[in-house]
DNA sequence: CTGAAAGCGCTAACAG
DNA sequence: CTGTTAGCGCTTTCAG
């Protein structure tokens, strides 16, 4: 392996400099600088990375948490991830994978070695156990997804209270009175998880502001238990004439059962959902929806991470310091606070007026 | 931070001595050995990283490349990745997260630096740009999948070939003579990936053996591609009786068509899917198919990795370094070859005998 | 069975 | 603008 020293050598240039010249940490002559880097280049060297990281104690890798179980959203989560790696990169950072199999235990883990400086969580929970280790002192963080209490926390996400709203005054709208929300699966719901429960305080809010009826029903992937639920919507509310669909995989089933009952959508029923926007593109109805931005989120959260990470030498923290920092984890933070993005609601062919004779248009 | 030499004071002993505890490398009495484990723990110590790659030239990581675009495949690509990293952490190993982004350089650079010590590809094209760089002396690796020359790598994959032929043999059992087969949409062929001609090749050829027709197409995902696919195939066989789904976005479609335009499933026309078990079992009708492996894959892959790396000395020569130190690749690599897991047909409730009218039973 | 000590390759004070 | 020099924390000879 050729290492520094012998890029030294072969530049005729002391250790240091070349260290400089490749940091930019301080003022290089230009014929040093040229010289360093064809040496550089004709030796094909590459800095240690673990010796960087003893010297520096910069490692400049973000472990990602992405959740274990694929049961919900996996298109998503790729996508973030993918665009959590790609941020990253362009920041000067890798990123390391870790699933939430060991939980708050993995965090401590690549943290306290000093593997990975600082740490994106994906799907959080409302209590997630691994917050305590991210408030005490803990390592940079930011969350993708907002808990219960985001106190001390960055935070980004779809803002899905305001995504639920947005659909519900999308079909009030239209004249819609009677709505009906297919959900997650019930076990997203059992687990807490904040942004199904946004989704649906937006949604009711709203709706009562409006007036109009919500029923919402939680439900599993695939035809079977959609039809199920769907059976059991119309036989309480024969008045619904729309939909608001959370859950990926419920999609086609529930287009697929309205047309077979022979509903025509947007006919006699409309439907919105809340998903990607391949997903709605693509949908047998090309659907109205408010899209969850994936890319963005995970764009965002490094670039919220990287800009507390840069400002970084034995200094204060740039802007409204947290209080006394002095445990292992005096990394410059980012600055605590959620970023809500605002839902962006794309009118397709699944939307349409109330027909007259069911819900009842509004005088 | 806590160091390791602060653990030998604690405990009385030497540094060298706690080292040794932690690596197991050379025999340690009981009581030393409990004394340094309780320093350990009392002082919450964690080995850094950094000083440990450095000293050792092993940093315990796997670097994992997934495809950037995410057109295709998408569940079964973060099963597999969630697979590949809670696999690694068992072995003690962490994951990176590579996109294909920066292509080759990328495994350069993580490998070059001693960032990772091996490497883990998916999505691995027929005549992909990233394995010279894996030939040449390159770092241990594996792929995912099966390039057109696999000489001198280590590959997992799912026997797609076979999967192919078990699809057409299950079908053409059934009394099926002409097939049609719903492909990957046409850029994955036109990236040559290898997984999509592989299949397509065992299906010609068992057809082929077993005098059954067969009639390709490759299809974006999404209801209006596969509606004019459909279309298309109907028109041109009207004898088909069968069908074989390669692609994720097309199942639920298909389906849906199938039923609108009167075909009944199994009862007119058959239906048969390589796609993972979840897509499988919840479509509208539970599909016969074949699964493919995610997990199982990404445990393949990690294994054969470790195996050959656990099989390495700490690192090459003695210090004084004599110049003909062999690339970054000096490491043991897996045993090269390829390893193709059987394919699993599991029959559900999308096929069934020909019907007498149509492709005409085999007498 | 244990200690002492020499680095691994790089960064960042200190000196010019 | 550049060089010298301590380490960063750990592993691993070499001695005992």
């Amino acid at each position: 392996m050729v290492t520094l020293v012998e890029v030294a050598r072969h530049a005729g240039v002391s250790a240091s400099t070349v260290s400089y010249v490749l940091s930019g940490k301080r003022p290089i002559s230009d014929l040093t600088r040229r010289r360093v880097r064809d040496s550089i280049e004709q030796l094909g060297y590459q800095p240690h990375a673990g010796a960087r990281a003893l010297a520096s104690s910069r490692s400049r890798i973000i472990a990602l948490m992405v959740p274990l179980r694929t049961d919900m959203y996996v298109p998503v989560m790729l996508e973030i991830a993918v665009a959590v790696a790609t941020a990253a990169r362009a920041h000067g950072y890798d990123v390391l994978l870790l699933t939430g199999e060991e939980g708050p235990a993995a965090l401590r883990r690549v943290t306290g070695s000093g593997l990975a400086e600082a740490v994106i969580l994906m799907d959080v929970q409302l209590d997630d156990e691994r917050l305590p280790v991210l408030r005490a002192a803990g390592p940079p963080s930011v969350l993708v997804g907002l808990p219960g209490d985001p106190s001390g926390l960055s935070c980004v996400d779809l803002d899905f209270a305001a995504a639920g709203a947005l659909c519900v005054e999308h079909l009030a709208g239209l004249g819609h009175r009677e709505i009906a929300v297919i959900g997650e699966a019930p076990g997203v719901y059992a687990r807490h998880t904040g942004f199904a429960e946004r989704t649906l305080r937006g949604l009711r809010d709203r709706a009562a502001e409006l007036g109009a009826g919500l029923l919402h029903r939680p439900c599993e992937g695939g035809h079977a238990a959609v039809a199920g639920v769907l059976a059991r919507v119309f036989d309480e509310r024969p008045g619904v004439s729309a939909f608001v669909v959370q859950n990926e995989t419920a999609v086609e089933p529930l287009l697929a059962l309205l047309r077979r009952t022979g509903r025509a959508v947007p006919e006699d029923v409309s439907v919105v959902a809340v998903c990607p926007e391949p997903v709605a593109a693509q949908a047998s109805v090309p659907l109205t929806s408010v899209a969850i931005p994936a890319q963005e989120l995970g764009r965002r959260a490094v670039e919220r991470l990287v800009t507390g990470l840069s400002a970084r030498p034995g200094d204060i923290g740039p802007r409204g310091g947290g209080p006394a920092d002095g445990g292992p984890g005096a990394g410059a933070s980012p600055a605590p606070g959620v970023e809500l993005l605002a839902p962006v609601l794309t009118i397709r062919d699944s939307s349409g007026p109330a027909p007259a004779g069911r819900g009842g248009v509004r005088s």
